[in-house]
DNA sequence: CTTGACCTTGGTCTTAGCTCCAAGGTTTAG
DNA sequence: CTAAACCTTGGAGCTAAGACCAAGGTCAAG
C-alpha cells in the first residue's frame, strides 16, 4: 500500500516527453495544477497529472488549441455537461479542419494550374507563363479536371 | 501622351485593396520599391507597382510566404534563371501543401475515430468514451475504412 | 561540506504578417 | 488662410506555444 509516488516537474517531464517549461506554461494557462508544493516551493505531481498531460497532447494532435483544451477540461469537470456535448465539440473541430483542408486544396489547385500552363521549360524568364499568370487576376479556370 | 500617372501610397492602396501599412511593410521586406520620393518625402508608384502588388497577392493565395515571394521576385530579375526554375519552385510549394494537407487529414481521421466510438450520447461525462480515449495513447487503429 | 543536479520566479525572444498609434510635415479644398 | 485629409518615421502590440536565460534557493552524493 505505497502512496502514489509523487514526481517533481523534471520527472514528470521525462515521463511524458513534455518539457518542464511547457508544463509550467500549461499551469499558467490553467490546464494543469500540481498538488500543493513542498515547503521549499517545489511542484509535485501524481499520476493524474500524467494522464492529464497525455490528454493535452492527444487533443493537440487532434488540432485543438490550448484554450480549446482548457474548455474541454472545464466541460469534463462540469456536472451540467454530458457526453453529447463533448461529441459536438469534436464534430465542430472536425469541420474546422475540413475548412482548412479545403483552403489548402484550393491553393494546391491554383499551383497545379500554374504548373500545367508552363510546359516549355526552356523559355526565358520574361516569357515565363507562371510569372505572367501571377501578375494577372488569374480569373481563368478550366472547367475540365479541376480535382486536386 | 500623358505620363504614366503616379500614385501616392493611399491611391495605390485603394487601387489594389492592400492597406498602406502593408505596402510599407512589403517595402521594408524588400518586395516593393517606390519610384524616387517627392521633395516632401512622399512615396510615388507607377503601374508596375500595381502589377507587383497583384503578384504578391496571388502568390500569397498560392501559399507562398513573403520571403518566398521575395525569392521569386529575385529569380524574376535574375538573368541566370529560366522558366524551369520557377516551375520547380511551384512544384516544391505544391509538395509542401500536400504535406500540410496530409497532417490535417490525419488529425481529422483521429477525430473521426473519437466521434465514432461515442455512440451513446446520453452517457454521463465520467463514462464519455471520447474523454477516456484522449487520456490513453490512442494506439488502436481499425484497419477497415480509414479514409477520411 | 561542497559540488552538481535540480528547482524557483520572472523576464525576454521567437515566427509572420501585418495593425495601430503618436507626433509631426504636406497638400488641397473651400 | 485654415482645417481636413493625406503623408512621413518609429515603435509597440497582436496571436500561439512555448524556448531560453539569469539569479538564486534546494537537495543528494561523495
Amino acid at each position: 500500500m505505497k502512496a502514489p509516488a509523487l514526481h517533481t516537474i523534471g520527472k514528470l517531464a521525462l515521463a511524458t516527453d513534455v518539457t518542464s517549461d511547457a508544463i509550467r506554461y500549461y499551469e499558467k494557462e490553467g490546464l494543469l495544477t500540481p498538488t500543493p508544493k513542498t515547503g521549499a516551493g517545489y511542484r509535485l505531481y501524481n499520476e493524474d497529472a500524467v494522464r492529464r498531460l497525455r490528454f493535452i497532447k492527444q487533443a493537440q494532435h487532434c488540432g485543438f488549441s490550448l484554450s480549446e483544451i482548457r474548455e474541454l477540461l472545464t466541460l469534463k469537470n462540469s456536472n451540467a455537461a454530458c457526453c453529447k456535448d463533448v461529441r459536438s465539440v469534436a464534430i465542430d473541430k472536425k469541420l474546422q479542419l475540413a475548412h482548412k483542408i479545403k483552403a489548402l486544396q484550393i491553393m494546391s489547385q491554383a499551383l497545379t494550374e500554374l504548373i500545367t500552363i508552363c510546359n516549355d521549360e526552356a523559355k526565358p524568364l520574361d516569357e515565363c507563363p507562371i510569372l505572367a499568370a501571377l501578375e494577372t487576376s488569374m480569373a481563368k479556370q478550366k472547367k475540365g479536371t479541376t480535382h486536386d
